[in-house]
DNA sequence: CAATAATTGTAAATTATTTACAATTGCAAA
DNA sequence: TTTGCAATTGTAAATAATTTACAATTATTG
């Protein structure tokens, strides 16, 4: 297997989630939230979709739907859905930094 | 952090992976293959989506989505459709392999 | 050119999603 | 208990996206 080819393989996943996009009920059956919840989190601010015109159908990125199962698990644990989000932006946020300190050439 | 929340985070995107299913649209997006391409590949018994019943939206996991991807791939590389199923079917077979011995307890 | 592979076009029917308005549920403070 | 707000859920009508089926078109190979 050639260097390339090697490169493409690890690199892979990473590519892939960059990508990725996908509609409201798969998020749906991924997360195991409502469609209705879903919409209901975004019309508040939660979260925000990537959507283009309005009308069109929701899209939501790789972001979107780990911030969405995080919600999730806060709001399990007893936080209110404010609180929830509040504490999982700025995880987010820390994740993001460590990340890109990682990265950083 | 703790033991268990570090876990988690370190095998997040295995479990998300293991979940995603994603619709034709969200594939074509993702890939750059038209709809109508993947249905005719599904047609010619290419790809197998995982919809439950006919008339249903098609439905794509992740095994699914790198199988077109590897695919296209092929065929631009010159070869035919037939031969780049073959080839990829192969390869395929042989990554699941070397993960499985990777993986075995 | 003929034959086959591969892709593409599209109409009508169906499925999935959107928006908007409303009702319901849960919970904590007065 | 009831009052008020947070959070969720219900649903109808309109629209977006997908399915199937039949057909046409384009590429490639002998």
């Amino acid at each position: 297997m050639s260097k390339k080819e090697s490169n493409k393989d690890l690199s892979f996943d990473f590519d892939f989630l960059d990508k990725l996009v996908v509609g409201i009920g798969e998020v749906s059956q991924i997360t195991g939230i409502p469609t209705r919840q879903i919409r209901y989190w975004e019309e508040k601010g939660i979260i925000t979709s990537l959507t283009e015109e309005e009308g069109k159908n929701r899209r939501y990125n790789y972001e979107n739907i780990k911030k969405m199962l995080l919600i999730k698990e806060m709001i399990d644990e007893g936080y209110t859905l404010d609180a929830s989000a509040e504490k999982v932006k700025k995880r987010m946020e820390m994740i993001e930094e460590t990340l890109n300190k990682l990265t950083k050439k």
